[in-house]
DNA sequence: CTGTTAGCGCTTTCAA
DNA sequence: TTGAAAGCGCTAACAG
C-alpha cells in the first residue's frame, strides 16, 4: 500500500526508526533530528501504515455503526449526528446495514468487532438475547438505540410519551373513536411503546372511546393499500406510527376524494419537514433524531475512554401543530 | 483486543500455527487436523486478528465512501445502492462526510487512503486540479461520481439530457415565459448541467421565449424564501432544480393563495416518492439514484480486481407525470 | 500434507 | 536524547 515506511525516512535522516516514531508520537527528539525527519516526511509524503500502528496500539479509532437501512429520513437524521461528534473526536464510521434483519444485525456486531471497531452503535431492530450474550462476550463497549433494555447500554427516543401527548391532542379535539394505523409489534419502539402510551392516555382519561388497530409497515406504499381496510372501521381520526404512514393514507384519501380534515383527521409521528408542506399539513411530534446520534456517539466515545460520565439521554419531543386534525365537538371540557 | 491468537489454537492441537493458517484460508490440512482445528475454534471464539492480516495481506476488504451529507435522500439511495453491492462481496463500508466542504473532500480521501481502503467512492462536489493530483499519486482506484471529469474515473446521471427533457415538457404545455430556480454553479451536475439542457432547449427549438434565473440553494427553506423572487418575475412556469426545492416554493404559492397548476406551473428534479403524494403531484424526471450507487460500486470493485470491464453506465431517466404543469394553450403544432 | 522461518510496519522497553 | 531489539498476530515461501 503505502510504499515509503518509517524505515525509509530513518534512513533518509540517518536516525534510527524508533526516533522517527518517537517524533511521530511526540516524544523525545532532538531539534536537529526533528527537523530533518520533518522535512523528509514532508518530500515523501509519508504515511504511517494504518494497520501497523493498531496491532500495536490495539485501538483503531474507528466505531463502528449498524442501521437498519440507509435510505429512511430519520437514520440518515441520526448518522448525521453519529458523524458529527465521531468527526470531531478524529473516529471514522465503518458502516454497516442490516437491512431489516434482525439475524444479520448479531452477525454484523460480530463483523465489526472482528473488524477492531473500538465501539459499537446498533440503531436496533429489538434486543434479543443473542444480543445480550454478545454484548457481555464482546470486550468494546456498544451502545443501543432505539430501544429500552436495561441489560444493555441504550438511548432511546420517549416514544411511549410521544404517543401520551399526540392522544391527548386528539382528545381536546373531542375524538373518540380512533384507527391507530402501526406496525409490528416486533419493532418495540414504534410498534409498541408509541402505541402503548397512546392508549393509555385514553385508557386513564377517557371512559367512551374506541381505538381501533390496523397494521402495516414503514413503507408509503403499504400504508396506501391499508387505505380501506382503515375506511371500513369508520374512525373521525387515523393516528399514524409515522409520518411516511400517515403520507400514505392521505394520498389514499385524496383520491378517493376524502377531505382532510373535515371529513378525517390525521397525524403522524416523526415530524420529517415534509409534513409541513403537504396541503394540509401534518401534525405530528417531532423528534430530535440527529441530536439522539449526537448524544449516542458522545456516550460510546465516554465509554470508550472508559468515562462513565453520560450525557443526558433526553431527547425533546415536540408536537408541531399542523393542519390536518379537526376539532369534531362535543362534550370536552 | 482479541485475546486468542492463532498460536493459542494451534498450541491446543498441537499444531502450528501455519497449519491453522492453512485451514483457515483454505490450504491443505488433513482431516483429523481440520476437525482438531474447528473444534478449538469454535470452543475458543477465535477470530482473526483483522489488523495483522491486513498488514500482511495488504488489502482490506474495506472500501471508502465519501458523501457530501448524509441526511438527503439522494446521498441515502446512492448509499444504499453501494453498500448493497459491496455486501455480497463482503466489503465493508468507511464513510466520511466532506459536508459541502471541497477542501475537506480531498481531506477525507487522503484519510480513507491512509487508512488502508482498497478503493474509494467520492459522491464529489466538484472535481479540483488538488482531486486530479491527489488520484495520480495514489495506487488505489477512485471513483467519482455527479461529475464528469475526463482524467478521472466517474460516472453520472446525464443531468444535461434531464434538463432537456424537461425543457421539451415545458414547451410542449406552451410555456415560453419560464424561471428557473436553480442552484449556484459550484455545483457542476446540478448548477450547470441540469440548467444548461433545459436552456439549450429552447435556445435550439424556441423562437420567443425568456427564462430568468434565480438562484437558491438545495434547502428546502432557502427555496420557500425566494418565493417572491420569483413571483416578482412574473413567469406562467416555476422550474425547480430540485424536487426538494419545488417544494419549498409550492408551500410558499400554497400559503399566497396562489394555484398550483391554475395559475403558475411547476416542477422538479429527482422523482423522490413524496412528490406523487403532494397535492397537487408534481412533476419530475426521476433518476435512479440506487443504481448509480450500485454501478458505482460494481465498477470500483471490478478496478480493485484490476479488470477493466465496465459496467454499463447508462443510468435511466424517467418523466413522471404529475399534475403540477398546466398546458396553457397557445399555438404549439 | 506439515513445520520452520522470515518478515509486514510499527511501538516500546531497555541500556547506553 | 538515542538505537538495538523484541514482538504485535498473521501469511507465505520453502524444505521436508
Amino acid at each position: 500500500m503505502n510504499k515509503v515506511t518509517i524505515q525509509d525516512i530513518a534512513d533518509m535522516c540517518q536516525v534510527s526508526k524508533s526516533s522517527v516514531s518517537r517524533y511521530l508520537n511526540g516524544g523525545y527528539v532532538s531539534k536537529e533530528n526533528k527537523e530533518k525527519i520533518k522535512n523528509a516526511i514532508e518530500k515523501t509524503g509519508f504515511q504511517s501504515n494504518f494497520f501497523a500502528k493498531r496491532l500495536k496500539t490495539k485501538n483503531s479509532n474507528l466505531i463502528g455503526v449498524i442501521i437498519p437501512r440507509i435510505d429512511s429520513i430519520t437514520v440518515s437524521k441520526v448518522l448525521n449526528g453519529i458523524n458529527n461528534i465521531c468527526e470531531k473526536n478524529n473516529y471514522t464510521i465503518l458502516m454497516q446495514s442490516s437491512n431489516l434483519d434482525l439475524k444479520k444485525e448479531v452477525d454484523c456486531i460480530n463483523s465489526l468487532y472482528n473488524q477492531g471497531v473500538d465501539g459499537i452503535i446498533v440503531y436496533t431492530l429489538g434486543i434479543t438475547n443473542e444480543h445480550i450474550k454478545l454484548c457481555n462476550n464482546i470486550k468494546i463497549p456498544i451502545m443501543f438505540l432505539n430501544q429500552k433494555n436495561e441489560n444493555v447500554n441504550y438511548i432511546c427516543i420517549d416514544d411511549y410519551k410521544a404517543g401520551y401527548i399526540m392522544a391527548e391532542h386528539f382528545y381536546k379535539h373531542n375524538h373518540k373513536n380512533i384507527v391507530f394505523l402501526g406496525v409490528s409489534e416486533q419493532d418495540k419502539s414504534v410498534g409498541i411503546e408509541r402505541k402503548q402510551g397512546f392508549y393509555d392516555f385514553y385508557k386513564n382519561n377517557v371512559s367512551n372511546y374506541k381505538i381501533d388497530f390496523v397494521e402495516t409497515d414503514f413503507s408509503f406504499k403499504s400504508a396506501y393499500n391499508k387505505g380501506q381496510a382503515v375506511l371500513n372501521l369508520n374512525p373521525t381520526a387515523v393516528v399514524c406510527a409515522t409520518d411516511n404512514i400517515c403520507l400514505g393514507i392521505m394520498l389514499y384519501f385524496n383520491e378517493k376524494g376524502i377531505k382532510i380534515p373535515n371529513e378525517i383527521s390525521v397525524a403522524g409521528f416523526g415530524g420529517y419537514e415534509v409534513s409541513s408542506v403537504m396541503k394540509p399539513s401534518i401534525t405530528t411530534i417531532r423528534f430530535d433524531y440527529e441530536l439522539l446520534g449526537k448524544i449516542s456517539a458522545k456516550n460510546i466515545l465516554n465509554l470508550i475512554k472508559n468515562n462513565n460520565e453520560k450525557e443526558d439521554v433526553n431527547i425533546p419531543l415536540k408536537l408541531i401543530l399542523g393542519e390536518s386534525i379537526k376539532d369534531i365537538g362535543g362534550n370536552y371540557e
